[in-house]
DNA sequence: CCCCAGCCATAAACTGTGTGCATGGCAGCA
DNA sequence: TGCTGCCATGCACACAGTTTATGGCTGGGG
């Protein structure tokens, strides 16, 4: 009934050779096959598609109307499988990667880079979240290829932890706090400040609070941002401290730049639902080599660090 | 090992529908039946394509980027089926038709413009032969679909008979013989004269040596043209007399046309090799309405008629 | 926690399709 | 005339596609 790539491939092929016998010798199957899907092919597509000449075929007015597009259906099944091995060898293709706003700024453009050195022509295609719980709900319900955040809980597909992340208090450079012994300060030390904050659903809201939480004071928020770029580029203006992601930090950054004491770290991994495939496999690893983060297990330092809740 | 257009279809159902079983559905297919082809699939191009959600299927990185080559794939099959149908249905499609060079000048032109009116999307092909000879070689060899010219001799396929083609006589207006009783002239009063030849392979050359060798004399040659169409111009400007089919002649010709007598006649015919397809068949009968011919089976005038070797 | 519905995968049996071998018919050539 | 080349047809077999039956997993509701 309907036509079939093999009897189209056989169809173009006799034409092409001008003969039966020689487009079966080609294709390495027997004439009677050849003749027979050729036939089948006619039947589908109601009439003669060739002229059996006695030494030689010629095709029909059906089958030249045909032929063009016999060769392009050919063409596009080529394309399909070139695509496929391409893909597979890395040279084409796109992954979608989610993670949440402040990896997008902070972790992702140096692995970017190198990916894009690497493998120019796989695209990647990032989806950014506030939160890491909305990262790993939108991952669960497939949103993505690779989810690159906080360690989620009660995952059960694949998790390749890439170390921690460390965080950073912000001040104006004439803060009478910027330059504590040894660089460190201890949140407590800002209890009576105004904060800059991150709006209600930022994952970093929650953890500034709990991190605050801990010190026992609540900070009160001097202005809440949804950007995560903006929270040190206002606490170097002077609206109030911030806590952000020491991998956020602009180098140029006018401000002062301490550490919480206790230090404040965040785990963070690249999870996929299911095994992944040759290119999410491929990216992880570069993911893995060129992240900036502090080699190190949360378990290992446990004594020594606040472990908190991972959020973004 | 190769994709088949069927998994292809499969593929880019459940990718749209968003699940396997409401593609079986719409494929008229039970689930497991889709299920294995997409597997095959899967296997053929070397990875997952899909990755099955608990309520949704979403597509792989290899999924994404073979998907539309598949659609393409998809598209070009059904612009296959398509062009067949409309081949079919006359609304597309090319007819090639092989003729001499007097009737694509004369009985063709406004055959063609009636099959433009009836059928404007098939286009028509025409192949011209100088010699009735070269045509039905031409044509046994696979030159054309239709060939339209004087009765082949030894002829197997199908044959229609058109009718038959009358001669004129082309003089000068002023010549002395331009207007004999009732407009004929035997050729014999014509001996002494030098006539307007055709070039030696011209099938009209040798239908004017033999239509005057009947008449007892040899035609000597003022000049001989390759152009069918020169004739009767050279005859009206006084360069001989011209034999030419009647129906290649200018309606404003500004000459002596008469009748030879007696008269000299050629059946027509259009031949396949094989039995035609509808869309040949219905240029023969388009052929046949809107064909100058005279009506008439040269063996019912074969007593009054002079018999021609039906040459070009 | 259990039950149920929805969804996809797998196995086995059956049906449909593609292929090779054998054979025959036709045309062209020596 | 005989031989070769070429395509079609018939039959048997192997492979591919499909259905029926079954099972495992997930999510939702009681």
């Amino acid at each position: 009934m309907a036509a079939t790539l093999r009897q189209l491939e056989y169809l173009v092929t006799v034409v092409d050779t001008g003969s039966f016998t020689r487009a079966a010798e080609q294709l390495h199957v027997t004439q009677p096959a050849l003749s027979h899907q050729v036939r089948a092919l006619e039947s589908a597509l109601g009439g003669p598609l060739l002229e059996r000449l006695p030494r030689a075929v010629r095709p029909t007015p059906l089958g030249r109307a045909v032929l063009p597009h016999a060769r392009a259906v050919l063409a596009d099944a080529q394309r399909l499988h070139a695509a496929a091995r391409r893909t597979a060898g890395l040279e084409d293709g796109e992954l979608e990667v989610a993670t949440v706003h402040s990896i997008a700024l902070g972790i992702l453009p140096p692995v970017l880079r190198a990916w894009r050195r690497r493998y120019p022509a796989v695209r990647i295609r990032l989806r950014e979240y506030p939160h890491a719980d909305l990262l790993r709900a939108a991952m669960a319900a497939g949103g993505a290829d690779l989810a690159v955040g906080p360690v989620p809980t009660d995952w059960d597909g694949p998790v390749r932890e890439l170390g921690v992340e460390e965080f950073a208090l912000v001040l104006p450079s004439d803060d009478p706090l910027a330059n504590p012994p040894d660089g460190a300060l201890p949140l407590s030390a800002l209890a009576d400040r105004d904060w800059v904050h991150y709006a209600p659903g930022h994952g970093l809201a929650e953890l500034l609070d709990q991190s605050c939480a801990r010190a026992g004071f609540l900070p009160r928020p001097a202005v809440r941002t949804e950007q995560t770029a903006a929270a040190p580029m206002l606490a170097a203006a002077g609206l109030g401290p911030a806590l952000v992601p020491a991998t956020i930090l602009p180098p140029t950054l006018d401000a002062a730049v301490l550490h919480p004491h206790p230090p404040i770290h965040r785990p963070l991994a690249a999870y996929t639902r299911t095994r992944p495939d040759h290119l999410t496999t491929t990216f992880t690893e570069i993911l893995a080599t060129h992240t900036r983060l502090t080699a190190g297990n949360p378990q290992s330092s446990a004594g020594r660090t606040a472990h908190i809740d991972c959020a973004d």
